[in-house]
DNA sequence: TTAATCATGTAACACGTTACATGATTGC
DNA sequence: GCAATCATGTAACGTGTTACATGATTAA
């Protein structure tokens, strides 16, 4: 269900197209979130029959005619509701999923080496990712107020944005000192 | 693709029924990966017929008749192709995918109070995870002679096995890492 | 001149979940 | 007497992915 309220999301802020929705799931969400643009339009408009959403066609000479989505009072209802219950987006927080971490379950089947290459290619992996991450901290502050309206306090918004940011370096740090320590211990056991 | 790797690399070590091999995902792989009855067995039939598998049927009288799959030539091939080509794994293994840190993001929205519930929430949950898993690591080395052939040395497997407990304990004492920092921080800008 | 941007989708497939069905034996 | 174990699945639905289609404008 959580595409369908992370696009109810972003539209509490403010009314945008299912191609603005797309650019804003990519630049934003999409660290913890990720949607083809295929599906977020499915899903715009099975949220509209649900009543979440009202859409208005615009037509345009110069550019392609567009559908912009509107979020229904029914649909904040429903943003509010999924605010309430927490626990099963906390359950499944719990819940790894890693065909990565399946490989390592059966690393045992082939060589030292080809474990060691395995873990080696993770660890550069996190740092990448860790790295580009640190440059989005950096820009956060001044992103942020392009995708949320004025009414609501820049700071606050700004906070949560960071805390976000800030969970996904804590991540791939504990992934980095992960794999070193299991290196370390493979490297030793082959000596 | 995983489940159905997943599901080779069992029947790798030894035949097994339908039943046997959801029982033994659930208590080993489940950590890492879950799968539903329903869908084990219709994975085993799609298996089947790429010919990664045979299965015989075993008739009973005291119990309900069984049908016990083996891997084929062709599967030990795919197995193999698997674990030779472990870039897109690693990559899936960056992406986050987490309906609590949409809520981070949008908690701006609620009040600092709810935010701070949703964060202590998620911590009081990691902790329990992460204690249930270090009871998990003291009995590895026992558990994993049951669900492996004698023809692997027992260290090698408990070795690999253990790597995925750490990067479990690693994993949610990351988070609650993060979640302290997150909620002093709230809890100072609340003052 | 070629790629990117704007803007919308459909169709088919793959993977995951939920609900349901059957029915004997064994242990508390 | 009731729950758990053994053992197999089907059907429908929900979510995510891949491939395809269209076509004008604008910047490098």
């Amino acid at each position: 269900m959580s595409l369908k309220h992370g696009l109810l999301g972003l539209l509490n802020y403010k009314s945008l197209t299912g191609y603005e929705l797309d650019k804003t799931f990519r630049s934003s969400l999409s660290f913890f979130w990720q949607a083809k643009t295929s599906q977020i339009y499915r899903e715009l408009d099975a949220m509209e029959e649900k009543g979440w959403l009202n859409s208005q066609r615009i037509m345009q000479t110069e550019k392609p005619n567009k559908r912009v989505y509107t979020i229904t009072h029914s649909g904040k209802e429903e943003l509010a509701n999924w605010f309430s219950l927490p626990d099963s987006d906390i359950a499944d927080a719990m819940r790894v999923k890693s065909a990565f971490l399946m490989r390592i379950f059966f690393a045992g089947e082939t060589t030292t080496q080809q474990a060691l290459a395995l873990l080696r290619s993770y660890r550069e992996k996190c740092m990448e990712s860790k790295n580009a991450l640190s440059l989005a901290h950096v820009s956060a502050s001044s992103y942020a107020e392009t995708i949320t309206p004025e009414t609501i306090t820049a700071e606050k918004r700004v906070t949560f944005w960071k805390l976000s940011i800030l969970y996904g370096e804590s991540y791939y740090a504990s992934g980095i000192a992960w794999a070193d320590q299991a290196i370390a211990l493979l490297e030793e056991e082959n000596e």
